[in-house]
DNA sequence: GATGAATGAGCCTTCATTCAT
DNA sequence: GATGAATGAAGGCTCATTCAT
């Protein structure tokens, strides 16, 4: 008699992803606070008015409200991660090309869009004095620095640098900051693809050979 | 003996300076507080408390919590500004040579550590739900940014330059930005000197020619 | 068996009279601090207080001070409104009748007593410069003088009056509320019997042949 | 040597006299405050602002708040009292030109304006809860009421009367408390003689030969 | 799971009062 | 007499959190 069992499994998922798909729909609702009223003026009251549930369940899904920040804080951090991680993936063995596909998913809509970078400015602005949050943005920071310079190295060997790696990487992975930075002012538009050929620019002045191999 | 005159002037002065005594002294004591507490957490009792005295002439030296946190981010404006204006105006009349004050002046010790840049952070964060915050960081960013490339397109004219002078300006502002962002993590110590070398390898790869003027 | 039926909706009543019974009850609480320390020395503190229950609750249920004192002259408003308005309603179609219905109503017990005068005289105090009280007071105002004038008028025509219908209304509503005042300083006792009578002794000397009718 | 006696009694005739300008002063502004602002709303920095002086110096003249206040409560006071007393010691010894009198005085526009009546009102609401305010208004009020009861009963001797005295004294006052409270609410302008007349059309439908004596 | 009611700490602000100059 | 600076006690209000239903 597999039914029940299988019942209950099918229930047990069933409630495990319902409660998976509120935690993401509260977590989205944070986001929209944070992007329009700042850190400091989201209030659990606001998160659960904007989700539509009553502030008493919202804390049955997250214990506590620092609970909460840190998860939507990770949310996004795994995001952004697994983002320029599965670019990588999928990029061929070539450093010079694996380069161009971190640059290029930098700026994946999915990542990079005016409410995502909102948010990530908030977090970075109470991160100083929050270490919870600086280990999470540092760690996947990091992570990133760590991979361009790699790159940059693995690239610095194979062709003619005007930079050394470490310069180069810094001034690559600025370049992405700044250019992030500039969509929470100027218009939105298709600044994207103009964003990924400016860094493109700064690769090629630096290696200049790089294309052609 | 003209000494009532003068003593009559310097108490008259005395009044007004003491009142911008404590101002500035209530400023400094606003960005300790959000340097290690950060902005959310930075409470009009705790400014007092660290400035040691009451809340009640705290609000009287500036009518409102806002108003204060406001005044603080101009202070750090003005003082950001004039630091490199203030460079531009002491070098000497060449693009290239402007270039490399403007840079050298960004790393300057007086804006340039661990406190200032973790305030100026702390605000970047709230600016987007702060459009009077916005509005002031903004507007020093771009008087910044439109200078850079103002020198970038002089230079640009006058060398063999491996970059657009837009993006050349927008590497070496992101390179910079990303480096004062390694101050919040990094060890203090001489990196100072070695982030001024950083930026001025790149300008070079930029501008194969500029040093040799 | 509608129990369950009938659980449930004594439950729903339940909730909702429940938060209807708080309000009241805090209300009640709100005229009590205004009857013994005046509308200034009035605070949320004290009434949460003087109610049994938290400050942070009080705001649960009336979100400002303001709304609070607001419904509380509201309340005031309605109870003396239906006050006058039922005692018309119950009485004869006669106008004489109706006039000596409304004299009559308007001391009654529930209406006319020291606490509910204090806190009616400490909301006029307010109201030149708290235009929402202003209004609720005023339109009351206005509704009373508007049917006792139209009495009068009707009156009037009916028998030999010795007054202006406009003057014999002022100088009805006059007198009542003078009486009322009194109530705030003499000891109180049989006093309302009285009171009425003296008005009836206006309105006799006003209109001669009103009793024999 | 007469002079620096005399300057001396001079300066202080002259110290005290300004004095007593500046108090004169500071209470038409507070005055001014209460008729704007409701007493709850009326602070000393509000009360010195509009008087053009530091609130260290107003407290220089009155020592606290409350004695301000009740100086301005006073001030009211007199300036009624003096005014029916005047108008009645002026009038000649005939008790029904002397409850003209009485009536007459009552809507001059000394006293009875706008701002004073507003003033007059927001006291009348906070005295109920303190008994010094309690104190002035109630003396005063007592005062016009007995004497207008003497002038009815003497007046009841002399002529037909249609309303024992005390009945006629409380609606005459009554009346008159009502025309007062209509200055705050409808337009100004000439409504001083209709309320006049009104009153007076009162008195003789209570006293029907009074005219013709 | 879900909700509304309740709590208490803390926040920004106001304000009467004091005091040195 | 006059002023600006300073203080401390409230005051109204917000908010994360708890809890009974």
């Amino acid at each position: 008699m597999p039914t029940p069992v299988t019942e209950k499994n099918f229930a047990g998922r069933n409630r495990k992803s319902q409660s998976e798909f509120r935690k993401q729909q509260l977590i989205e609702a944070t986001m929209d606070c944070i992007d329009k009223l700042g850190i400091s003026q989201t209030t659990l009251a606001r998160i659960a008015a904007r989700a539509g549930l009553s502030q008493g369940n919202l804390l049955f899904h997250f214990q506590t409200k620092e609970a909460l920040l840190e998860q939507t804080l990770r949310f996004l951090n795994d995001e952004y991660k697994s983002n320029w991680q599965d670019a990588l993936a999928a990029a061929p063995e070539n450093p010079g090309l694996q380069l161009r596909a971190m640059i290029k998913a930098s700026f994946a809509a999915r990542i990079c869009n005016r409410k995502k970078i909102s948010v990530w400015m908030a977090f970075w602005g109470e991160s100083r004095s929050r270490p919870a949050y600086m280990r999470v943005c540092g760690a996947n920071d990091k992570a990133f620095s760590d991979r361009l310079l790699a790159l940059c190295e693995a690239i610095e060997v194979q062709t003619d640098a005007r930079l050394s790696a470490s310069t180069a990487a810094l001034s690559i992975e600025g370049m992405i900051d700044g250019l992030w930075q500039n969509f929470l002012i100027g218009p939105s538009g298709f600044k994207r693809d103009q964003a990924i050929r400016a860094v493109f620019e700064l690769v090629d002045a630096i290696y200049p050979g790089l294309t052609d191999e």
